[in-house]
DNA sequence: ATAAGAAAATGAACATCGTTCAAATTCATT
DNA sequence: AATGAATTTGAACGATGTTCATTTTCTTAT
């Protein structure tokens, strides 16, 4: 299989096109897949609309994916990277000089957080169901840290003594805190915070742990 | 059903034994269905080997139990009771006259939560796994409501200035940050708090929460 | 004690899943 | 145009929760 392509380099333009038409498939299986969880929920995420969705045989979607744990680390790893980029968009360009500046930048980040996870419930959900049998490959794992610097940053200015381990651990924590608080509470479950008091509680919370 | 049920009050021998296998039988299943979720966990719990458990033929699960998510709130039910006698036991006898007293007390009932959590890991994750179509029954409702007192009484010592509706937000907003660091953190997932530290982290918040 | 009728238990059958794989089809190269 | 490889197909498989006609057990009245 791998030494048969390798065997074939040469011929470039066709290899490209094969591998390029996988590309697209596996593009339009993402988008469907992201489409589908959207409208109805992970839950009912079937592999059989899904290759209907893309013109495919059942069996077809096993060729363009290892199996349907797969398509849905695919997917979660593309909700994490918008998130980043909400993050980013939304609370990059605040300053952080003064420790107070710091502060009020981890709220921004937090309410970002919030507003992410009301807009794309489904798909934000999608991520913490995810249980995989086998170990979180490495590019998953860069996508996860990554989004970490959005709160180790600011709180290495809130939190200077603290050495480079306990702030990862501090920073774990706190969005640990922050993300169960939006967890239930957008779960509407009995014992949930109200969802129109879910943001004035949320600086609460990141304000108290600053001071 | 109900009416014949009704129509027969003298034959309370009778009556008795009948209603009194449904509920072993009911006991058994639920004894069961804890064992099987302990032991393999909530996702491998199947109504085939609960059948074969108790001695009743698949069909028969539907005579004791509506279906398995009424069987999993019931498991549920059973689960928070163990959870509101071990905060009871654990945190019961402290005293909260103080504010500094009240604080080590709701910190003591984070760790027991901690601890509960650790010791009982599959029918801990259940509850919060648990996603029902019907709406929750009253029963166990109040089920959750109650276990709140543990949190809402000593924290009223901390903020006597906040009224009834404010101090049950606040109170919901603590239990879901604690929750969410516990939760992450057992879940031994990439960004979580490393297990060892749970404890003192877990801490840290109450208590910063609590100034 | 026994038969009739009600209640309960049974397990085969059903609908739905994700996944597999031998067969059919398409494609690239000679 | 033919051959051989790669890809696609969809029927089949094994689980699984749930249902329901049938069988079995139990209760009650004679």
């Amino acid at each position: 299989m791998a030494t048969k392509t390798a065997l074939t380099p040469p011929k470039a333009a066709i290899s490209a096109t094969t591998a390029d038409r996988r590309q697209a498939q596996l593009e339009a299986l993402i988008a469907a897949a992201e489409k589908r969880i959207c409208e109805s929920g992970t839950l009912s995420l079937k592999a059989r609309d899904l290759a209907a969705d893309i013109g495919v045989a059942l069996g077809g979607l096993y060729n363009i994916v290892q199996d349907m744990d797969a398509l849905l680390l695919l997917v979660s790893s593309r909700t994490l990277a918008r998130l980043g980029e909400a993050a980013q968009t939304a609370t990059g360009h605040l300053p952080m000089t003064t420790r107070a500046e710091a502060i009020e930048r981890l709220v921004a980040v937090a309410h970002t957080y919030l507003a992410f996870a009301r807009e794309n419930l489904p798909l934000w959900r999608m991520i913490f169901e995810l249980r995989l049998d086998s170990p979180l490959p490495d590019w998953a794992a860069q996508d996860q840290l990554r989004l970490f610097r959005h709160i180790g940053e600011p709180l290495h200015v809130i939190m200077p003594d603290l050495d480079t381990l306990a702030l990862t651990v501090r920073a774990r924590t706190l969005f640990a805190a922050v993300h169960g608080i939006i967890s239930i509470g957008l779960e509407e479950r009995l014992i949930a915070v109200p969802p129109q008091k879910l943001a004035d509680e949320i600086a609460w919370l990141t304000r108290a742990a600053c001071q």
